[in-house]
DNA sequence: GCTTGACCTTAACATTAGTTGAGGTTTTAG
DNA sequence: CTAAAACCTCAACTAATGTTAAGGTCAAGC
């Protein structure tokens, strides 16, 4: 009871999932990920500072721009040990996701664009089918342009 | 070699593989997964119809949109058995990717605007920033409205 | 002081989308 | 005909992101 209250410097596990809406095994996770951190009370229980709520917020923003987790945990290191992270830190991470991001939505942009256009080719257009067109995007994994090579004989 | 040359009914797997620019075990997996299919020789190999390069295709775009197999899968189950998909399918399944698509761009989307706004604010402000907002899209897993929930006490 | 809920660890499982390897067969080119 | 390239199956492995279960411990309220 003592150290609850106005100022509970420390949550338990628990308590982090239920203020963060995510499971105790996804906290337990990003812990064993090295994403987050905690010290341990006597009885070997986890104890988080605070500071892993906002840790725990950019992870879920981040993912739902499809960071991976592994990438997250980079930007993490990056940042200044042991401290929750500043609104400067917060501010390079989220202006280098929003880049990501930006970046995902005009490559989305284009592909639906292209399937716009596409709607009215069928696909059985060589020359007309900018899905076809080897120089845009969506060729490019192999050598030379060959993603909807179909029917070229 | 006398089925060779101008009409070449069947494709090998090799063959498909290489004119999709995906791996022969992808175009396995696939088959596996009853995406597409095919017959076979008196050696057991594997023969293509032409049309499975027209599925692969589909396949191909589909997933850069970021559609699972499955879905895909349930996609081609729906059209005329045995067939090359027609213009008209692909009609179809296109536009129904495409919105999709632009819904996942729209979730996106505003999730970046978020991010931009939240670079000021460095997500420190509880009554500022869009991030906490607990009735915008971003909350919405568990009852009620906690995603960010961070330090309100 | 005991019961119950919360916590601990470790291992296995689930899903998606494939890849890799072993061991053996078929096809093709010369 | 023979050697090499391509093919076959089946099982195991990869990677990311977690969840679930088993077996045991800790903490808090009555």
């Amino acid at each position: 009871m003592a150290e609850k209250g106005v100022l509970q410097r420390y949550l338990s596990v628990g308590e982090v999932a239920r203020r963060c809406g995510i499971a105790v095994s996804a906290v337990h996770f990003y812990e064993r990920k090295g994403l987050i951190s905690s010290i341990r009370t006597d009885g070997n229980q986890r104890r988080f500072h605070r500071g892993v709520l906002r840790k725990l917020a950019i992870i879920k923003v981040a993912q739902k721009t499809g960071i991976p987790l592994s990438e997250i945990g980079d930007a993490f290191e990056k940042l200044p040990p042991n401290t929750v992270p500043t609104a400067k830190d917060w501010e390079k991470l989220s202006s280098q996701w929003r880049d990501d991001l930006n970046d995902r939505i005009e490559q989305l942009t284009r592909l639906r664009d292209q399937l716009g256009q596409c709607i009215g080719c069928g696909c059985l257009s060589i020359s007309d089918c900018p899905l076809r067109n080897p120089y845009d995007e969506l060729a490019g994994d192999g050598p030379g342009a060959r993603l909807l090579e179909v029917e070229e004989e």
